[in-house]
DNA sequence: AATATTATAACGACCGGTCTATTATTACAA
DNA sequence: TTGTAATAATAGACCGGTCGTTATAATATT
């Protein structure tokens, strides 16, 4: 770390951000330049490659940053159901409003999977991160390595495809409910 | 029905096909032109307000079609669980191999839903749609009309996220896992 | 003859990407 | 410290191509 390069940092938090709330193909590269007020020589300085290697930069960053805040929520409940519950109750009071700040990579994921294989492995690899998260929670807990796995996989799909509904609703209330369905799925067998 | 306008009927179930693996914006009208041999001006013919009017009525066109491909899976078993465990496997069964079709409208909501307020809506509307018919499965089968409700709502959700995941990964083992949790989230209250 | 449909050419806007010039910053010699 | 050459970074005009859309003409259909 403590590479000090503001420039670069700028342009792939902006670039984060816009990909996160219109996807890859709705997000020009002019669209990055003017948000963070960088020119297009600096882009290409930083980015030879261009707009695929910008992006597949700015997945791992939201990568990093969504699982470390998953990590920190769960860290504050040591029950497993509680954790979770309050991990998706969280998601959900970031909706009604207006900020709302899209599916976290699943919008590039669901655009470019056919037409980019670079892109379709950094969100497989963000996908599979956030599963590990959920993972060492739950052996923490006690849970066996199988149901422990099996369970990250329907929570990861279930947070997916909350968001996607709160979003397309304008409307926390799909996460709640799936966070009020958590213990049923978190019985131990 | 029974309007017969061939012309028409191939633009929406090309425009449909496309818009489902590469979203809205991956898709251009050249590429529906030329995917159905149809030429411009009969796409503006029909369609005089563009590619919006187009991808809303695609949006309807594949909710209708996957309303009743679940209406139809779900007949075939009495036991709602044995049924959604049929209804998410078959789904699980198109992964592995290279056709794959993408999310059937999560993509474009995904893309739109903070820039196309109809399309935005139209989606809207076909989640609902397929919720529904979920929760006419399981009243039928005897629970309340909350639970019938919430479950749908998860259920909807994890059938959204898990082909997000099959998709990301090229593996239908995140629909399978998933169907095999359902029995316990049925469980009647 | 009137209308519906097909067929393309062309439009301006914008796309990702390239290019060249200029300005900061760094590294080293005196 | 200062002068200077090398390199890094900024700046934006510009490129060919493609985008969604429009316009106009030709052709079928009624």
């Amino acid at each position: 770390m403590t590479h000090k390069n503001k420039t670069k940092d700028i342009l792939i938090e902006v670039a984060s951000q816009l990909f996160r709330i219109r996807g890859y193909d709705g997000v020009g590269l002019n669209d990055i330049i003017e948000e963070s007020g960088i020119p297009k020589g600096s882009l290409y300085h930083y980015f030879p490659k261009g707009k695929e290697e910008l992006a597949i930069v700015a997945i791992n960053h939201t990568k990093e940053a969504v699982t470390s805040e998953i990590q920190k929520i769960l860290a504050r409940f040591e029950d497993p159901i509680k954790a979770l519950q309050a991990h998706i109750l969280q998601l959900s009071e970031h909706f009604g409003e207006l900020d709302i700040s899209g599916l976290p990579i699943g919008t590039i994921a669901a655009e470019k999977y056919s037409t980019s294989e670079p892109i379709r492995i950094a969100c497989q690899s963000a996908f599979e991160d956030w599963q590990s998260t959920y993972v060492n929670k739950l052996l923490e807990s006690g849970y066996s390595e199988q149901q422990s796995k099996d369970l990250s996989i329907v929570i990861n799909a279930m947070v997916e495809g909350g968001i996607l509904l709160s979003l397309t609703t304008k409307n926390g209330k799909p996460l709640q409910v799936i966070a009020e369905q958590i213990p049923l799925l978190l019985i131990k067998k």
